[in-house]
DNA sequence: GCGCTGCTCCGTACGGTGTTCGGTGGCGGG
DNA sequence: CCCGCCACCGAACACCGTACGGAGCAGCGC
């Protein structure tokens, strides 16, 4: 017998919870119900857990044991821990809802659904921090069929606006890199102070001291957080920054379109 | 006695290198000179180590064998594996030189010199692409003194050009968010290029065939993988794509201050 | 009905990992 | 000369990813 007690459904042949005392004529026979497990299964149940608890927390036999399984049962379904992380990514970049690019001739609308696309890239990411950690393990996170998706329903939008396909790339481009990179820092704050379990108003106001301290030395920087960190935490000013980064690059893509249209 | 055996200088102490036969008379002195190893020393070898054979062979036995100590020595110096990687980051961060503000007044040379400022982070990221899969752990980046360092000196520039403190902020975090997305989607691409091992175009032509088969339903990136793909990697076609998308941002950039002393 | 084939699942085992703890021994200060 | 401090380190712990071989079930041809 293994650890798994009797008193549980032997977790290698899953069957319909079966309550009372074990007995030879109670006892769950041990079929097993087709594959029990399914890839799609693994990956959900892995961006649960990550979720819930953070990168380092997902093991694979943590994952099994969630799953009823057993850590190397996984192994069927998915190469390597590598490949699910990919995986889970891309199940995360499914996601993001397809920007509809009707109207989008009209080039305020069009910046409107620019905007939304973008923010919508940043959530979603910032909903799940531990991404970041793994984007730079994961090869080739754009060859995923769901980021794949969003790219073309972006270039798309392009596409109605007058865009040729190299200006709408270069665009997109310049678009999701700031987004990306954007994220990134923010989603390591955000995971920091997850792992600090305190709110982030007092997380900030303890760290306050140590940072201005530290700029004793940069005027610069000095003046910014004395001065700006108290109005900068307050409610959603990170994502008002976000958008304003955004717009900024919006205007500097018509610019050099207008420049370029001249020229 | 360990596993160092006697033909090496006893790790524990070192004595400067002593050659012939072991023996009761020429045997280095068992003398420590001084702390044997320094926080500097550690990071500067474990930056050594991270890009000789990148970001999964940095253990700290490794690394401690590298100094000829025991692994468990370095927690004398560093609180964790996590802090040691800040360390390292911020360290690679003090390799980019500091914007020089002279003559910034000038608004075209205050372009060239931004510009510079985001190709020379992007090209000391890229040279050690592990840095992108240690961003998401390391919490805070931005407060290790040399980013600090940085950061001070592109907000000089800024000023000096004319901008508050807080447009200057803005602009920055926009370049830099655009630079840091690039740098990761870039590193992270070299990075599975390193471990495939092969020379990039050579990786590239193999991996074409399935890329444009995956984009069999998106005919945008269709067009795009198989009209562009080959020029795209002509050498340094990233390099350029990176400053096109830094020039879009600081046209953006421009366009929103005129527009703004306008209003 | 029977046995074969193939597939899913998993216990075990291996070679690592980060980090804690309890020494140990050289060195600086008294 | 001795004592206390502290950098160093060996051993141990808990855990990791994953290779491997075996076990049991499903569907198939006979």
């Amino acid at each position: 017998m293994t650890a798994k007690s009797e008193d549980e459904t032997p977790p290698e042949h899953r069957v319909e919870a079966q309550p009372g005392i074990a007995s030879p004529w109670n006892r769950p026979q041990k079929r097993r119900t087709q594959p029990a497990l399914s890839r799609d299964q693994i990956v959900a149940e892995a961006s649960a857990l990550l979720d819930a608890e953070g990168i380092e927390a997902l093991s694979m036999r943590k994952l099994g044991a969630r799953l009823n399984a057993g850590a190397t049962s996984l192994y069927t379904h998915v190469a390597n821990k590598d490949e699910l992380l990919a995986l889970v990514v891309d199940q995360v970049f499914g996601q993001l809802p397809l920007a509809d690019p009707e109207g989008a001739e009209d080039l305020a609308v069009w910046r409107e659904k620019i905007l939304e696309c973008a923010e919508n890239t940043r959530t979603v990411i910032l909903r799940h921090p531990w991404m970041v950690t793994v984007f730079g393990d994961v090869g080739v996170v754009y060859l995923g069929p769901n980021w794949m998706r969003v790219s073309e329903s972006m270039l798309t939008l392009m596409e109605v606006a007058g865009f040729g396909l190299l200006e709408a790339n270069e665009a997109m481009s310049a678009i999701m890199g700031y987004t990306i990179g954007t994220a990134c820092v923010e989603a390591a704050w955000l995971s920091a102070l997850n792992r600090s379990g305190q709110d982030e108003q007092v997380w900030l106001s303890q760290l306050l001291p140590t940072v201005i301290e530290a700029t004793k030395d940069f005027p610069r920087l000095h003046r910014l957080y004395t001065t700006e960190v108290q109005r900068e935490v307050n409610e959603g000013s990170r994502d008002g920054s976000f958008a304003r980064g955004i717009k900024v690059i919006i205007s500097g893509i018509e610019a050099q379109r207008t420049a370029q249209h001249k020229g």
